[in-house]
RNA sequence: AGGCGCAUAGCUCAGUUGGUUAGAGCACCACGUUGACAUCGUGGGGGUCCGCGGUUCAAAUCCGCGUGCGCCUACCA
């Protein structure tokens, strides 16, 4: 026997801590650079470099909770998967700190009115709070284990960053996919801006009372016979001074013979007149402030798209009430009347009951009229156009930032036209790699129903500048050259006179682009895809070399609900600058719940703090419940499954603590090993098991790669193979050297397959049991950290390197029998209220001599798991009896200390 | 209104080419601690796999219809 008498507790405490453990590692791993990407290194030498592009969040919103915690965990599994497969890992960390959510938090965090501000002072404390929200989100993706490298980040308000989403935009005006036109335009009236179709959401359902209102045929162009009103349905009774057509649908009869037909615009006779009526005659007459005039009026005109069935048949086109509108505007080419302006107020000066009245409830959900409405409805009640009033149950289209409903603007903007390239955008869409596949049909859905170019006009104060001035003259824009980016007009006069026509009098554009003009950007920002043409940097993180090597990264990671907007843009960005994916897969994260079920959120207040999480229980139990998640779907935070990650951590801990007891005072390869069927048994289903979890990793199933891991570890390794294996190392065990030589080989390999096969799940518990425990006793050639060790399968050949070829069909049977025989054991024992510590003196098994024969291998391992002092072939005396599941075999037992009592 | 997803034990969820008696964790019941672990072990109870119909020797799994929930998209005159 082997000296075992070692103190263990000197090696490996009695209890894992992490609370000291986690933060030690963080820093460690950040000490030797562990994480760095290292573009001259032998893996990238060799073209295996993976890049991985993660999205950069909103620092600036401070919303994180254990739901973030959960994707970019997932995300992190599979990095850290590649690394051990071999993979040079390109991993930075991105900071979204650009655009519309900064402003509306540092609007509401500071209670700023615009008005009082100037713009320098407002971006100076966007920035501020853009560095206070990246240093919180930096500590907890440090204490969460990412493996970034964290001298790889980019910050999108940043000048490398500003210089890419201009550089973009010179890019797509020299490709003609850009262009300047004054149209009709998605706008928030709160947040007084034009918005992408990206940007609108469908609101709640809700009761939006449909408003039947009559326009009266103009006497001028009656048609004889025909009628004289007609009646239209809406639910924006306030638009209908902006009436400019009515509209029905070419085979309705009822309006066949109304060609030549016009109506009078309901309110638009009445004229308010302020300073006649103070000069009048003095008396107070409540009708005295309007007089009358003549109606505008406007045609019918007749188009396919109008359903006969809805409403009366009759529809009021308005500009601009929404999409359909602007599509009869445009094609039946009618007049425009405005009269909602930037911030939603009505401009009606004719009628003052109504002008300057907002037409938006800045309280979300709220079913109450908007003043406007209620105003406009009272001048058309008032004036008896309005005929009833009935419930309709529709959804409003939201500002997903604000949940403001939007308007429609025209103004002049800048668009990118998209939507004559949506059959190559889906076919893109096809060329990537979708896990799951099934979230391709977001995509794919999206795209065809896209109706709207991608306008990227915003205007607001904190965003990238346009590059470029409009003369003054010619109004002609000009453009920044290239090399000049990053530049902001507002700070810097155009160095040239006009291009077109020479005048030196140029001003900026004062609206910024859009924030996803830059997030799009993300996998170019990465690869310094601006400065391709410069003359290397020493300074850029990224040497120049490198760039093929990460661009098309290898995968984007990133949740559903952001299909339409990041993934649709970054796709439609790569395939008009470099004609290419900008990634060969994509993995589609779900969202974390709460407990009930519903999206975990700041707002909602259902949210639980990651911090606090990792505190009590470690950030590996925390990344452990994240595993538990399926691709694609959502996952409920139950405090439960993060104690049955410290759960799997203490196991890992005290079983590897059980194998070092064995191991300590090793010196491998003394005594040639003859493994028994229980380590014939184990190697086989470690094998077994490597095969599982590498074919799950490789498709981004993190969660059945843990289950095969977990499955092998917690039912084969420990309640089996350990209590099979302890026997061997007892003093006076009839085994011989050989065979606890090969026990020793298989807990030590053993046990470094389970760090290495948990290391992506539980990055340090794995670390720390490996540097105290496995390390040395791997000998001078072990690698420096469980990180940096081979994943246990080869990518090219597939062949499972620990116990290789090891593997046999026949060791699992004989396993399984092992296992059934050892179960019934169990069985008897409970039934007889004998306890698993107890020896037995009579252990029998009810075989033929066949069966016997095809047991015999197995007895010594099955004697030495049951405690007994040895197994023989028949029935004895009935104290308890099982059967082994699915053979005729049964298996009786004797206690020791009854015997010892009967003999007495 | 269209699309996608989900529906399996009291709870949360696995179950990938259809194939023994449908599984895990938690919870529950009983038993068991002097050697890795009570943050544990052993044994056990517990299911109309949402419903109906179909294909098949065989269906939780495939097909059709329906119900409920979630999400995406549209409509929102």
């Amino acid at each position: 026997m082997t000296d075992t008498s070692i103190n263990l507790a000197e090696i490996l405490p009695k209890n894992y801590d992490h609370r000291e453990v986690e933060p030690r590692w963080v820093q460690a791993w950040e000490a030797s650079g562990l994480h760095h990407y290292r573009p001259d290194s032998a893996a990238a030498r060799a073209g295996r470099t993976f890049a991985i592009d993660t999205p950069p969040p909103y620092v600036s919103a401070a919303h994180l909770h254990t739901g973030h915690a959960m994707s970019y965990s997932q995300a992190e599994f599979v990095v850290r998967f590649k690394r051990m497969r071999g993979y040079e890992i390109f991993y930075p960390m991105g900071f979204d700190d650009n655009g519309l959510p900064t402003e509306r938090y540092v609007e509401q965090k500071y209670k700023i009115n615009k008005g009082k501000i100037s713009r320098k002072e407002f971006i100076d404390l966007c920035l501020k709070e853009t560095r206070d929200g990246a240093a919180v989100y930096e500590t907890l993706w440090r204490s969460l284990g990412l493996s970034i490298d964290w001298r790889m980040t980019y910050s999108t308000i940043a000048p490398r960053a500003v210089r890419h989403a201009q550089h973009s935009f010179l890019d797509l005006v020299n490709k003609g996919r850009l262009e300047r036109r004054v149209d009709p335009i998605l706008w928030c009236p709160l947040c007084s801006t034009a918005l992408a179709q990206a940007d609108v959401e469908s609101g709640d359902e809700q009761n939006r009372p449909m408003h039947a209102v009559r326009f009266d045929v103009d006497p001028a162009a009656l048609v004889v016979g025909g009628p004289t009103s007609g009646l239209i349905e809406t639910t924006r009774p306030e638009l209908v001074p902006a009436c400019v057509a009515l509209a029905c649908h070419p085979d309705d009869k009822r309006f066949k013979t109304l060609a030549q037909v016009r109506f009078q615009v309901p309110l638009t006779d009445l004229r308010f007149a302020k300073s006649e009526i103070a000069s009048d005659d003095g008396t107070v007459a409540s009708t005295g402030d309007v007089t009358r005039g003549d109606y505008r009026t406007i045609p019918l005109i007749f188009d396919e798209s109008v359903d006969p069935e809805f409403g009366t048949g009759l529809m009021m086109v308005c500009t601009f009430g929404d999409p359909e509108d602007i599509a009869k505007w445009r094609k039946h080419k009618l007049d425009t009347v405005l009269i909602i302006d930037a911030q939603g107020r009505m401009i009606t000066p004719h009628l003052p009951d109504l002008d300057g009245k907002r037409v938006y409830v800045a309280a979300k959900n709220s079913s109450v009229y908007n003043e406007a409405r209620a105003a406009a409805l009272q001048l058309l009640r008032d004036h008896n156009y309005l005929e009833h009033i009935k419930d309709n149950v529709s959804r409003a289209s939201l500002h997903e930032r604000c949940s403001t409903p939007v308007e429609i603007q025209v103004a002049p903007q800048w668009f990118i036209r998209l939507l004559d390239l949506k059959d190559q955008l889906l076919q893109r869409g096809r060329d990537l790699v979708w896990n799951p596949p099934a979230m391709r049909e977001r995509y794919e859905q999206w795209v065809v129903n896209l109706r709207w170019d991608w306008n990227i006009s915003r205007q607001r104060f904190y965003g990238v500048p346009f590059p470029l001035w409009f003369c003054t003259a010619c109004e002609a824009p000009n453009f920044a050259q290239l090399d000049e980016l990053p530049i902001d007009p507002l700070m810097t006069s155009c160095p040239r006179p006009c291009s077109a026509c020479g005048c030196a009098d140029l001003r900026p554009e004062p609206d910024v682009m859009d924030t996803w003009m830059t997030s799009s950007l993300t996998p170019l920002i990465n690869a310094n895809w601006a400065m391709w043409q410069d003359q290397p940097d020493p300074s850029l993180p990224l040497a120049e070399q490198a760039r093929s090597a990460i661009y098309p990264a290898g995968i984007r990671v990133q949740a559903h609900e952001i299909i339409r907007t990041w993934l649709f843009y970054t796709v439609a960005k790569s395939h008009l600058h470099t004609q290419s994916l900008p990634w060969q897969t994509v993995m589609i994260s779900g969202w974390g719940l709460d407990r009930h079920g519903k999206k975990m959120s700041k707002r909602l207040g259902n949210f639980v703090e990651p911090g606090e999480v990792i505190a009590k229980y470690g950030a590996d139990s925390l990344r452990y419940w994240a595993a538990g998640a399926t691709l694609g779907q959502d996952l409920r935070y139950l405090e439960d499954d993060v104690k049955g990650g410290k759960r799997l951590l203490t196991k890992l801990w005290n079983s590897t603590r059980f194998a070092l007891l064995y191991l300590s005072n090793w010196q491998p390869g003394q005594v040639a090993q003859t493994p028994t069927a229980a380590d014939r048994w184990i190697r086989s289903r470690a094998v077994q098991t490597v095969q599982a979890a590498t074919e799950a990793f490789e498709g981004c199933e993190y969660n059945r790669a843990v289950r095969a891991a977990e499955g092998f570890f917690w039912n084969d390794w420990c309640d089996n193979y350990l209590e099979i294996v302890k026997d061997r190392f007892r003093e006076g065990t009839p085994f011989a050297g050989g065979e606890v030589e090969a026990a020793r080989h298989t807990l030590l390999h053993g046990s470094f397959l389970l760090l290495r096969l948990f290391a992506p799940i539980l990055p340090f518990l794995t670390e720390e049991l490996y540097q105290l425990a496995l390390k040395n006793l791997l000998g001078p050639d072990a690698p420096q950290s469980v990180h940096s060790a081979a994943w246990p399968q080869d990518e090219h050949s597939g062949q499972v390197t620990v116990f290789a070829g090891e593997f046999s069909a026949e060791a699992l049977t004989q396993g399984e029998l092992l296992l059934a025989l050892i179960a019934a054991v169990r069985s008897c024992r409970t039934a007889a209220k004998i306890g698993g510590g107890r020896p037995l003196s009579g252990l029998y098994v009810c075989a033929d001599a066949q069966q016997w024969a095809q047991l015999e291998p197995l007895l010594p391992d099955f004697v030495a798991a049951s405690r007994a002092t040895g197994c023989e072939r028949g029935i004895a005396a009935d104290l308890a009896s099982a059967e082994v599941a699915g053979t005729t075999l049964a298996v009786a037992i004797v206690p020791l200390v009854d015997v010892v009592a009967q003999g007495e």
